[in-house]
DNA sequence: AGCACGCCGACT
DNA sequence: GTCGGCGTGCTC
């Protein structure tokens, strides 16, 4: 059932009634009528005390196929959810609703002492209103009655006084029986609605493979046709062509008649990729991503179920896509974090597809510019096979870069330096020469924090331990956890002082600052702000692309996966914005992202150049993303983690305890911390400690980490302390595999 | 007294 | 997620 954190629930069913895993089931639980599904079915000889019976079957062939309903119970069971919140993600969008999304409607009746009473003795409304309950043999809607002049007022007096009777009843109306009916090919949507990526049109294959490409085709097709369980990591450098080694893989696989999962971080980004992918396979290819409207992911499900389709293409709830016979699943840019969900059920996209893979027999390749160190650990080790492509395609060189050591640029042009000289001379060149830049800054709005020289005071949320962001064009200042908003003060709000001074550069301001030197640029700036409606991405990049703007600044969102071929310029204003951060993934994730966006400069035929700005120029995430060597990065970064005990050399469980204080927060972590100590034999359990962000939407917030190399000792742990603290459980956050320590 | 609101436990 | 039960605190 979709409730979260509830396990699974056992009902009777009359025999003779075809129940298989899969079907959905409308059943009561509690006061309410839910629609369940079906995971497993056990026939008993003799009928079963204590249960209750499912009222009706809804479907006469499963919806979710029996692996996938598998799939779900497994993730529930690692990632320590409800195999209903699981199995969520498995269904298409309004098979999610529960049975009160049948319209639910109020209806009054009479009843005998309604029929019997003296009217003489009601009030006119009333008299008018019980007349037409009265004459109605089964009952009048409330709704009906209001389009009749009579309120819910009058009518819940008669209530009130027994004389009608009101109740909830839900239309009995299957909107599945009005779907299928007319699900059509309306539900292709045109790759995602927005086509026309950067790039040429016309077929992906009509490109020639370069040699490295065709050596990982042979091994990949190689290991497809054995039809079992492998994982491949394809470590190939930015610009080294992984989506034609994909494509084509995909293209291979199919024509064995066998089906193709394309998981991508987010397809909303890349339009292009979808494009590219249509192209490649036509009206056989689905997609699914949370960009789609309901109806869109709708016929979409229905497509892949239906087996009308042998490649779907999809965001990370793809990974329980109805696809049948899959044989092969692409994870693309396997490290990025999007493939972990942020809300339960929290799970990870790539590892679930891992297993889905491991279930099907089938082939599954992770790739990536900047493995996670999880994946290139198990590609070392020898469990996934390692396959390279170290040289870009047309043998184009990477982009050279330079590091700005900025603490010399605030030493020369004082405290308000944003723009390097270095980096702001590079962009006036692009713009002589015509050619176009990327300018990426990993924060948005136009100053971190609003800071009092008077009495040193920095605006604040009240609801969450952090600054409010200044957000210049809207003047005001936004909490970017929880969304409260003020004006931007004129005076500080504790002193009154009115020498205000914004604090920290985020991209409006960067935005600005290119501007201010360059008036004639065209610039355009993308980030959440900016992009918040549908399709407003895949507008900017399509100007982009057809060269229309100059200078694109922004967020991660320029970083991701673009191929604009006349960028010849990068500029990174501050590496460090990730690196504060009090995470063991800090480095980790400042060198992907380094190296990711810099990747995006030289990818046409003239050669591109990278500035990256930062106050700790010998960093070694910062040095070796310049030099773009993934391997020493790597091999730094695991003896950090060895040495700190972090993964991959051991796993992780995060608890975080909510409370209306911080002193309950403690006492109820201390509680459960004391439970898991009490279980702990083979990991240790850290904490409890308040959580980096300590205040959040108005809880005060504890967080404990369990750190070890059993996994499932530790889930068994974490399922036992709040089995033991029931009344915890609700403010509880469990996180397994957690990728923040947020 | 009557009820609005929030908290808590239960849901097969 | 959401319902019912129950306690607190407020209004008439």
């Amino acid at each position: 059932v979709p409730v979260p954190r509830l396990g699974l629930l056992t009902y009777a069913a009359p025999i003779g009634i075809r129940l298989e895993p899969g079907m959905r089931v409308l059943a009561p639980l509690g006061a309410r009528t839910i629609t369940g599904c079906i995971v497993d079915v056990v026939e008993e000889a003799a009928p079963v005390d204590g249960l209750k019976t499912i009222l009706r079957v809804l479907d006469e062939q499963p919806l979710v196929p029996a692996d996938v309903v598998k799939l779900a119970q497994w993730a529930a069971d690692y990632y320590l959810c409800g195999p209903g919140e699981t199995l969520a993600a498995a269904l298409p969008p309004m098979a999610r609703q529960r049975a009160d999304a049948f319209k639910r409607q109020r209806v009054a009746r009479i009843t005998p002492e309604g029929a019997a009473v003296d009217r003489g003795s009601l009030t006119d409304k009333q008299r008018a209103a019980i007349a037409l309950v009265a004459e109605a043999v089964d009952g009048v809607t409330l709704r009906d009655l209001e389009s009749r002049q009579v309120t819910a007022a009058v009518i819940g007096g008669l209530a009130k006084r027994g004389l009608v009777a009101i109740e909830r009843e839900t239309v009995d109306r299957d909107p599945f029986v009005a779907d299928e009916a007319g699900v059509g090919e309306a539900g292709a949507t045109e790759a995602g609605g927005h086509a026309h990526g950067p790039g040429a049109s016309g077929s992906p294959f009509d490109v020639e493979p370069t040699t490295e490409q065709r050596d990982a085709l042979t091994t990949l097709t190689g290991l497809a046709s054995e039809q079992a369980f492998s994982v491949a990591l394809l470590h190939g450098v930015t610009g080294s062509g992984k989506t034609q080694v994909y494509l084509r893989l995909a293209d291979a696989v199919r024509r064995h008649g066998r089906g193709v999962l394309l998981l991508v971080p987010e397809i909303a980004l890349t339009p292009a990729l979808a494009a590219l992918v249509r192209r490649a396979f036509g009206d056989r290819v689905a997609i699914q991503h949370s960009g789609l409207s309901e109806g869109e992911r709708h016929d979409q499900w229905h497509r892949i179920r239906r087996g009308d389709v042998d490649v779907v293409v999809g965001t990370r709830s793809a990974v329980f896509a109805p696809l049948q016979q899959v044989g092969l699943i692409v994870v693309d840019e396997e490290h990025d974090t999007s493939y972990k969900q942020d809300e339960s059920p929290r799970y990870h996209g790539r590892d679930v597809a891992i297993v889905r893979g491991r279930e099907a027999g089938a082939l599954v390749v992770l790739g990536s510019a900047t493995p996670s160190l999880e994946s290139f650990q198990h590609a070392q080790s020898g469990r996934y096979r390692l396959l390279t492509l170290e040289r870009r395609v047309l043998d184009r060189p990477l982009a050279s870069v330079s590091i700005v050591d900025m603490r010399e640029e605030l030493a020369e042009q004082g405290p308000d330096v944003v723009l390097s000289g270095r980096l702001r001379k590079a962009i006036g060149q692009r713009l002589e020469a015509g050619e176009q830049s990327l300018v990426l800054l990993n924060r948005r709005g136009y100053a971190t924090a609003l800071f009092c020289r008077q009495c040193a005071a920095t605006l604040e949320c009240p609801n969450c331990s952090i600054t409010l962001t200044v957000h210049r064009s809207a003047a005001r200042a936004r909490c970017h956890y929880c969304d409260h908003e003020v004006r931007v003060p004129e005076r500080c709000v504790s002193c009154a002082g009115e020498f205000l001074e914004y604090r920290g550069v985020g991209t409006e301001r960067i935005e600005a600052e290119i501007r201010d030197c360059y008036p004639d640029a065209r610039i355009a700036r993308v980030d959440r702000d900016t992009v918040r409606r549908r399709g407003a991405i895949a507008r900017v990049l399509r100007r982009f692309a057809r060269r229309e703007l100059d200078v694109l600044v922004g967020t991660q969102m320029i970083a991701k996966g673009h191929d604009f071929p006349e960028v010849t310029l990068v500029g990174v204003v501050s590496a460090d914005v990730g690196l504060g951060v009090a995470d063991f993934r800090a480095a980790e994730r400042t060198f992907q992202l380094l190296t990711q966006v810099v990747g995006r400069a030289g990818r046409g035929a003239r050669q591109g150049e990278a500035y990256i700005q930062t106050l700790y120029p010998n960093h070694y995430s910062i040095r070796h993303a310049a030099k773009q060597d993934y391997r020493a990065f790597y091999d730094r970064e695991l003896e950090y983690r060895r040495s700190m005990h972090y993964p991959p050399s051991l796993s992780m469980v995060s608890l975080v305890v909510k409370a209306p204080s911080p002193g309950q927060a403690i006492a109820d972590a201390a509680r459960i911390a004391r439970q898991l100590r009490h279980a702990a034999s083979s990991f240790d359990v850290l904490g409890p400690a308040p959580a980096p962000l300590s205040r959040l939407r108005g809880e005060h917030r504890v967080q404990i980490f369990l750190k070890g190399t059993h996994r499932a000792a530790m889930r068994q742990a974490v399922i036992r302390a709040l089995d033991a603290h029931r009344d915890l459980a609700r403010r509880v956050t469990v996180d397994v595999d957690p990728l923040s320590m947020l």
